[in-house]
DNA sequence: TTGAAAGCGCTAACAT
DNA sequence: ATGTTAGCGCTTTCAA
């Protein structure tokens, strides 16, 4: 199967054609507001007969515009991180912009490339989702070659960033765990170092626990931020006394610890209780549903969008921190009164 | 916060610092053998020192390859996609080209906008799954552009593509629902004009109905493909005799209709047998596991990239068929003998 | 082994 | 309302 002739026709056939100049048809396309409408009607049928699709690499190099921005994300393979994606995308392509996004895996050296890469295509601002926003080096060198970007996720004071308030949602969480008679809580989190956000979750929790005078909860730190351990886990609940709720740092850690209990035999929440943080739209048809805090994923990708496109218009991006909520499932159960 | 300078060096001025011509500069990052080893290493430090990155746009416009490839994909909220898109990203990225994905929505209009878009950028190939590869518009211009493309999860004997056999495994399944015992089984799909994989799964599984001589499954299809719709759902099962399994042409819908089962009072298995189609990771997680037919996605994206890739390199591309498994969960039960 | 020059497709600035 | 011209950053002849 030869390819066939490929002969994509330029600014310039199209131009021949209609009996215009080069730049009568880069009008057409741009600003059509300037031409006759005569003219504009001739310029459309030509192009449209020869199937004239304007060439952004052209159009972007010498306007300095590509109306394209770049997105590095852990991975898509999280639905939360899929659909930030997908309403970051919404947003761009309702205001003429196209996305580029690529998979970081959670890795400092993949998040340079990645940004590296989506510079070399000319990006004009980048989205992402860093592993520590603190000590990015990535950021840095954003900053420094002026590009614009902003952040999902991550919470940063020096950065421009779209969030929700992870700290005080962990303490949400903590405290409705403690209200549901839970004293004895593990925090459950992957390799910290590729997440900012499991730290604050951890340390809101903390805060949290200090705060109602609760023993201060164990951390779990498993080697993956999707998969459960369960040597670590076995260890952790041989602990006296042992906990009676996980807490964990994401949903897809928490249905990994409830799948990895349940081949212990314990199950949730009747042995143990366990809950997750992120809202991905799975959790809530699981059964029994994950009790979790739901984070406007959606909403954090179109949002950011929106603050990186006016940043490109010169206006000012502002940080945002989005309204998380509590969602009660059934993986929580009231805890036994103490002995 | 007013963007900074955003002056990026262009070859010109890497040529002049490292006292060489244009030319070279470019040898430098194109074909680096042809220097000598001190006019390369001067070069290097130069662009190292300027922070020096070929400008895509440039190189793309003038070579005429931009070595990136578009991807079109219907939703990556759905793992199995994002699973997909992953493996082609990392073949890609081992193979020095980029990719630029766009979701379509399970939507025609869709599709034929982002291939658009996906062309304007000067991608050299698609990968692509479409609602319908039997009468794609979309995948028909393609063609007459004489644009590379490999179809992902569509099976089409006239376009290249990589998928599992859809009929042959949607009959495993339905052979070993029988092999449980069950006859009474209603097929559950999304809209099939948004889906001939759906179709296919529907044949199959009739096929296989036929052959072993059981009553012609029901049809219920749903107004999307990835969440029941629980009139449909109750009406199904006040027939008689009713359904004793449920056969979901995706896991998501699958989930999603154990969910509604069980707001209708419905255990699963217990009540009822349900089954899905796809293999999500997820799948294995929930409680009980989903029973359901894996499709290796990582490698359907990876192996299409390849024979993306190939096609670029002036060979042939195959058409190929991978293998799906069969994953025994525990949401399908031996049917009770029947009365 | 390196350089000079032309041009990919497009648009901005400056005409008219 | 439209045309002319120059050039964005790069690679590709061709020449030396």
């Amino acid at each position: 199967m030869p390819s066939k002739p490929l002969h994509r026709p330029s600014i310039l056939d199209i131009a021949r054609d209609a009996g215009v100049s080069p730049a009568t048809v880069s009008r057409a396309f741009n600003r059509p507001q300037l031409l006759k409408p005569d003219t504009l009607q001739r310029i459309e049928r030509v192009a449209r007969k020869s199937r004239f699709r304007p060439n952004r690499l052209g159009s972007g190099l010498r306007s300095g515009s590509t109306r394209t921005i770049g997105m590095a994300l852990p991975t898509l393979r999280n639905p939360v991180f899929a659909e930030c994606f997908e309403g970051a995308e919404a947003w761009a392509h309702d205001n003429g912009y196209s996305i580029m996004v690529t998979t970081t895996g959670y890795d400092v050296t993949r998040e340079a490339a990645a940004v590296h890469s989506l510079i070399d295509h000319q990006v004009e601002g980048v989205l992402l989702a860093v592993a520590n926003a603190a000590r990015s080096a990535t950021l840095r060198e954003l900053a420094e070659d002026g590009l614009p970007y902003v952040l999902v996720y991550n919470e940063s004071p020096s950065h421009p960033c779209v969030s929700v308030d992870n700290m005080a949602a962990a303490g949400d969480m903590l405290c409705w765990l403690a209200g549901q008679g839970h004293t004895r809580i593990a925090l459950v989190t992957g390799p910290l170092a590729a997440s900012d956000r499991a730290r604050r979750r951890l340390q809101g929790a903390r805060a949290c626990a200090r705060k109602l005078g609760l023993p201060p909860p164990a951390h779990l730190p498993m080697p993956s931020h999707t998969a459960a351990d369960v040597g670590i886990l076995r260890q952790a609940l041989r602990e006296r006394p042992a906990p009676t709720a996980l807490f964990c740092s994401n949903d897809l850690l928490a249905v990994s610890v409830i799948a990895q209990l349940r081949a212990l035999g314990l199950h949730v929440p009747q042995a143990l209780s366990v809950c997750g943080f992120d809202g991905m739209h799975l959790a809530a048809l699981m059964v029994p549903p994950l009790t979790t805090v739901e984070q406007p994923s959606r909403d954090i990708g179109a949002t950011a969008c929106a603050q990186l496109l006016a940043r490109l218009r010169g206006e000012s991006a502002v940080s945002l921190r989005l309204p998380h909520r509590l969602m009660a499932g059934g993986t929580v159960a009231a805890a036994a009164p103490s002995p």
